[in-house]
DNA sequence: TCGATATATTTATTCTTTTCGATATAATAT
DNA sequence: ATATTATATCGAAAAGAATAAATATATCGA
């Protein structure tokens, strides 16, 4: 991959699913096991076992091994650079009151 | 599309690909034209088209028709629904420091 | 050691997205 | 009117991503 925008690219792709922000919505009510998720979810164990791994290279979601079980937690570095990724490509609120709109637009 | 997670699966699919994370950053600098953007980017016509398509249908760019061009610029509003999105799926600092990451984690 | 459970990997298939060429529309200038 | 410029749409090809079935690995309990 060549992208300019690599890391980025890399979160937003992996918040651009409906099962990943599933996953990331049960995440926030804390650390759950593979298993877990997969009740959860409508998706077959090896789907699920892509999904992790997609959000987890991400930086998103965090993984152990805890004997048997995987524990995936949210991450709170990769959630603060998910924040700040989306603050650098978007206009902020200090930016968009300097921002002109012309007139005869929308 | 039966999406659970409609309208952040369109913000953050919008804002995972290269080139369109390149508009977004030429266009904080303003609006521009289709032509302008043309020639700051390494696509041709109709694929920028579709792109600036698909920022528009996500919120983030407003565009509108002057005279033979197309003005497009960021939407203050896109902006702080991204904002809003990426927060609502991930960790916020608050929860952050009440999140038990285990000591054998990591 | 053997069976059961949790997860990962491989492979193939299907679905989606990106891109381009050709063409259409619309505004402007001559 | 006609040519030119800016943009959109259509159709197809190519690349990429999601899913599942089959298989592999690793841990635990009997």
């Amino acid at each position: 991959m060549a992208f300019k925008h690599h890391q980025a690219i890399k979160v937003f792709k992996a918040l651009a699913d409906d099962n990943r922000l599933e996953i990331m919505e049960i995440l926030m009510s804390g650390a759950k096991c593979g298993c877990e998720l997969l009740d959860a979810l409508k998706v077959g164990q090896p789907t699920l076992s892509h999904h992790m791994h997609i959000l987890c290279e991400a930086g998103l979601v965090d993984a152990c091994k805890e004997g048997k079980w995987m524990r995936y937690s949210l991450s709170a570095d990769g959630s603060a650079q998910a924040r700040d990724l989306t603050e650098r490509y978007t206009l902020s609120p200090e930016q968009a009151c300097c921002y002109l709109k012309y007139d005869d637009c929308e």
